[in-house]
DNA sequence: CGCCTATGCGTTGAATTTACACAATGTAAA
DNA sequence: TTTACATTGTGTAAATTCAACGCATAGGCG
């Protein structure tokens, strides 16, 4: 071997080994809640969006960082939910590449943290990664079966998410800055998987306070015009910070 | 190098690198809430209860276990609520040990997955571990600057516990079988840091259905004796799984 | 220009939460 | 023995919150 091949990076100098983060990115749009998903090379699985941790990063850095490769997006609301160990997860890795040094790296046992992030739909530019040749959303009605034990991440990420719906708000990250009621009523029906009342909906949000009513209405709608309505940021953090007062 | 001294058992073949647990044991007695912390060798700091993952077993696992070497207890109720894993937060290992082995592996960069446990206090036997000489209960007013980060790892478990207390019971694993209301009553004031109406309090926790009233009154206690209560062990484990109503 | 559908705003009764009142019990002091 | 006192057991009324529903209005469409 020469001194260049010795030198040369390899995934085991580079990250930290045995660990991953898995993302379940969120996103919302008229057909409902959606997820981003990977098609995995050579493989017919799709998988969540995954990567490594770096010798001298945090793992929220890591999943920002994988978040930020997968959707171009700087800014995400994320939130780690569980660690996923059991070591008959990784027993299904049977990876080949003609790259050993890869190879190697991704047939190690993993302990995986899972985190969630809710992004705005519509500003996603989704990018497959080096492993995988395609890189979309789906909705999560369609979601078959996913790689390894990616179903239940994604199960344990919803519930973690429908969790903390009960005390903290959410939309900022899912909705477009000017959204109407019934976009915000359709978005926690959709988590939630339930119906709410639109009327107590609308006042129990009100309440909150944390709406902004703009002056506008929807325009090239059919039927009654609804207003438009946006998050005061401030507000909203800081309810995020002190939690709601009940829940559904 | 002789064979044997190869095959010489090392934390580095016995464990996954860089993976720590780090465990806050809550216990509950007549002073209020306790946690178990160790006092560390060749230096002043107290510390969490923690342990490394084995090759080949989960993170619940390596809690289990560092909780079962602690405390004696086999069966505990045992919660991971957060992974630690800021970079600098091992910058401030400098270990030093006869045991080279052991000296290298204490001064890798961790990083650590944080488990709560509820303990029923009177039935732990605390066990010091080999980088430590005591293991004592600490009231939790009373602790003061611990090792590393694990000032802010217990000040998250108590965060998540709190607010695991908004929707499932607590008190299973932190009282004895039999208890009066006004104990459990005590413990809950004591987690939630406010104090609640005694005849409200009991009216709700009865509501949820999870308590039987035993015919027997609390002996040798001044001014009126109270009954005892225990927990209907398959109505609290349906009321884990399912979710309490409201909360606090 | 009326029809239909969805929105904005409001009302009412039920359910839950909160704040107290009062009798009962058992210890300890008078 | 009696009395005082602290604590428990049970109940109730007011206040608040929640849930279900009514109705007028706006705006596209035939």
């Amino acid at each position: 071997m020469s001194p260049t091949e010795l030198a040369a990076p390899s995934f085991f100098t580079e990250y930290l080994p045995h660990v991953s983060v898995d993302c379940v990115v969120f996103g919302f749009d008229a057909k409902g809640l959606q997820v981003l998903l990977l098609k995995m090379k050579h493989c017919d699985d799709w998988a969540l969006p995954g990567g490594f941790v770096r010798q001298q990063e945090g793992v929220e850095s890591a999943a920002t960082r994988v978040l930020q490769e997968r959707t171009g997006l700087e800014q995400v609301f994320l939130q780690q939910f569980r660690v996923f160990s059991e070591p008959r997860r990784s027993a299904a890795n049977k990876w080949t590449s003609e790259n050993e040094d890869l190879q190697a790296w991704l047939n190690q046992r993993f302990i995986t943290i899972g985190f969630y992030a809710l992004v705005p739909f519509e500003k996603v530019a989704p990018q497959p990664d080096s492993i995988s040749d395609a890189c979309s959303w789906w909705n999560l009605a369609d979601v078959g079966k996913l790689m390894l034990d990616h179903n239940a991440i994604l199960h344990s990420a919803l519930e973690a998410l429908r969790l903390q719906m009960r005390y903290q708000p959410i939309g900022y990250n899912l909705l477009p800055e000017k959204f109407t009621m019934p976009e915000l009523q359709k978005l926690y029906e959709t988590v939630l998987g339930q119906t709410l009342d639109r009327r107590n909906f609308q006042r129990r949000m009100l309440d909150f306070g944390l709406l902004e009513k703009l002056p506008e209405r929807k325009t090239g709608v059919a039927h009654k015009a609804p207003f438009y309505y946006r998050f005061n940021k401030t507000q909203y953090d800081k309810a995020l910070e002190e939690g709601l007062a009940g829940g559904w």
